[in-house]
DNA sequence: CGTATTCTTGACCCGCTTCAACTCAAGTGG
DNA sequence: CCACTTGAGTTGAAGCGGGTCAAGAATACG
């Protein structure tokens, strides 16, 4: 993120918990995700809640063309975090930087490939595949994300009410779905532990089209890649 | 879109019915829709279907960075239309043209907030709710888009069969949704002709915050306004 | 330690699906 | 002009997947 760099306000520790954005306030900030776990959400008037996507570092948060536009989605810190802020628009980035708007295409490009293949989940398969397709996709972006770790082992910051929310299913529903999994050797998922058995079958169970699989790695891999340059 | 015409290849007329793009093949051209109605969407192995969004003209369709990336949805054309096809990829965009991307990154940020909205229609509505949700949200993007038409009267090319697959839902039960709606005076919809008979508690059904709503008519205005530059 | 989340499990219930039959409109060809 | 076809809409009956409610167990945390 060397070219975005120009615009960063400041870093930021936020706790696990915390809102980095509400719904209906005006976003005058913009965030990039540096550590930790986050996610997007929208919310409705009796209180229920749709997790719309995860957000792993690299990604940009509450970015707008105009700053006074309404926020209609709100981000949630899933562990401690650190974000940097921005202060940003999309005039801004086309008028003067290239590589930014490039940037941010991509991204942009990536969550509505993320959030279709959750609409898709969502709309067409059986609790216990979304709950197998949730996991997947998580499994992958992670792994993508942070290479160094052991095969088919991943801590997750997630509780059973998020995979919940996530799915479209009540947390009730998603435990019996886990231990259903759990029982058919597939996967196991307790204290935020997640642990692949069987790989081959998951990708069958979760209904993951072999593109659709290959898109998943080959965006992650390119986002490690772009971020690399970041250190330097 | 001015600034895109330059990549312009040739126009096409497109029957109803015919798949501009199918899931698994490369994407070799991308498609700007001039004319008609089309809808995304995902299919999987066992024939089910999620329709990811209804596209109304403007948008721009299978996009890629690499031109030899797959695709892993599908667009078919839901009425007789007219494509535009340009030969167009991320890096010629940036590397010259500063006002495509700009159009491009405007392009997908409301394609994204649609995927959201339905997401969480989805995810968290009950069947009556899901399909007020998506009459109501199709009939405010055409009106924005064509605002000459009558009052609360509108024509739109879907059968229940299309409802019921971007709601998660049997065409069956879209019936008895839509039957039940009709009673209770909220909206009629047959012989694809929709007609809003009470605005207000369709919006309030259908769960749709204000600032969505707001954002939904922002964007689509934003839209028109745009492509009225095309004309020109 | 005690307290608060989160997880787990069972019993019951309801919204939606499934299956199936029938209606209705719009062609199409003899 | 009518018989046949085809796709969409309509309605009922029965079954099931997932929700709801509730109570208890496990784990994290101060």
């Amino acid at each position: 993120m060397r070219s975005i760099a120009k615009y960063k306000l400041a870093d930021r520790r936020v706790e696990a918990g915390v809102q980095l954005l509400r719904p209906g306030e005006p976003s005058h900030e913009t965030y990039e995700l540096i550590e930790g776990w986050a996610f997007q959400y929208a919310l409705f008037p009796d209180g229920r809640r749709q997790i719309l996507n995860f957000v792993l570092p690299g990604a940009i948060l509450g970015f707008h063309r105009d700053n006074d536009e309404v926020l209609t989605y709100g981000v949630e810190a899933l562990t401690n975090t650190v974000v940097a802020s921005y202060r940003i628009n999309a005039s801004d980035v086309f008028e003067r930087d290239l590589e930014t708007g490039m940037q941010l295409l991509w991204l942009l490009s990536r969550d509505l490939r993320l959030a279709f293949d959750r609409l898709a989940s969502v709309g067409c398969l059986s609790a216990q595949e979304r709950v197998a397709h949730l996991l997947l996709e998580l499994f992958i972006r992670s792994r993508m994300r942070w290479p160094g770790h052991q095969i088919e082992h991943l801590n997750l910051p997630l509780t059973q009410e998020h995979i919940g929310d996530a799915t479209g299913l009540t947390s009730v529903h998603v435990n019996r779905m886990l231990r259903d999994l759990g029982k058919r050797g597939i996967l196991e998922f307790q204290y935020r532990h997640l642990r692949i058995l069987d790989p081959d079958r998951l990708v069958e169970l979760a209904a993951v089209d072999p593109y659709v699989l290959q898109s998943w790695i080959g965006l992650s891999v390119t986002s490690a890649d772009r971020l690399e340059t970041e250190v330097d």
